[in-house]
DNA sequence: TCAGGTTCCATGCATTGCACAGTACCTGGT
DNA sequence: ACCAGGTACTGTGCAATGCATGGAACCTGA
């Protein structure tokens, strides 16, 4: 019933569009300092404005992750409340974030280069 | 046969993830420097490495534009070839461009501020 | 016992970049 | 007059992704 962190509507069309195959590498990015579960990485996420997502964003995502070999899970207890699902990167997560990190300062110019003007 | 520019395959997972939500308004700002045409817009986009696109991108990006007001259009004759579509932008389009460019530089820096660490 | 918080998962939709295929116009060579 | 090649526009179908929605399971404290 309650909207709080998980259902809370995400406003802004170009926001969103943004996001946009970004949001995954900023996870990989989270998850090269090591080993984070669900609703950690949606925290860290939201701790930046414009990066604020929600678990029916975060989930699907983390899926795709583990399907296509990026990251490996491993489950642990909490001190409260139900296990959490740990994610850390493996050498292929490390890899496509390698691999973002060279494109993004392009991509980001080239942006830039065409918005301001 | 020839695959020329309508066809050219654009390579890049990653940044073809990118593009998203950006291509759009990439258009718009090269239209706030005046009207343009499909292939001209293509060539324009196509100087920065990162934004090459295909006409396959390109025309049904327009086409939404159109319909969403964002962009208005009338037929020129050209010197030699077809008539060419020429695409302006209205004031809705302006709006647009307007608010994301007050949008970019956080989404910008957030990337910087994930990636960079 | 039970309300509420925490953590996870799955389904369906809209948007968007892209490959592919097709249409129409014009010029120049034969 | 014919036709090959370049120019320019259009539409369809697919895959990826963010997101709303709904739901299940676990724990704590009143």
């Amino acid at each position: 019933m309650e909207p709080d962190i998980a259902g809370k509507p995400v406003a802004g069309k170009a926001e969103s569009q943004l996001r946009k195959g970004v949001l995954e590498y900023c996870v990989l990015a989270i998850l090269r300092e090591g080993p984070r579960y669900g609703v950690e990485l949606l925290e860290t996420l939201g701790a930046v404005n414009v990066m604020v997502t929600s678990q029916g964003t975060i989930y699907p995502l983390l899926s795709r992750l583990r399907r296509d070999g990026l990251v490996e899970t491993r489950w642990q207890e909490s001190p409260s409340g139900p296990p959490r699902r740990y994610y850390e990167l493996t050498p292929s997560g490390h890899a496509a974030l390698k691999e973002f990190t060279a494109v993004w300062p392009h991509f980001r110019d080239a942006v830039d280069h065409f918005i301001t003007d």
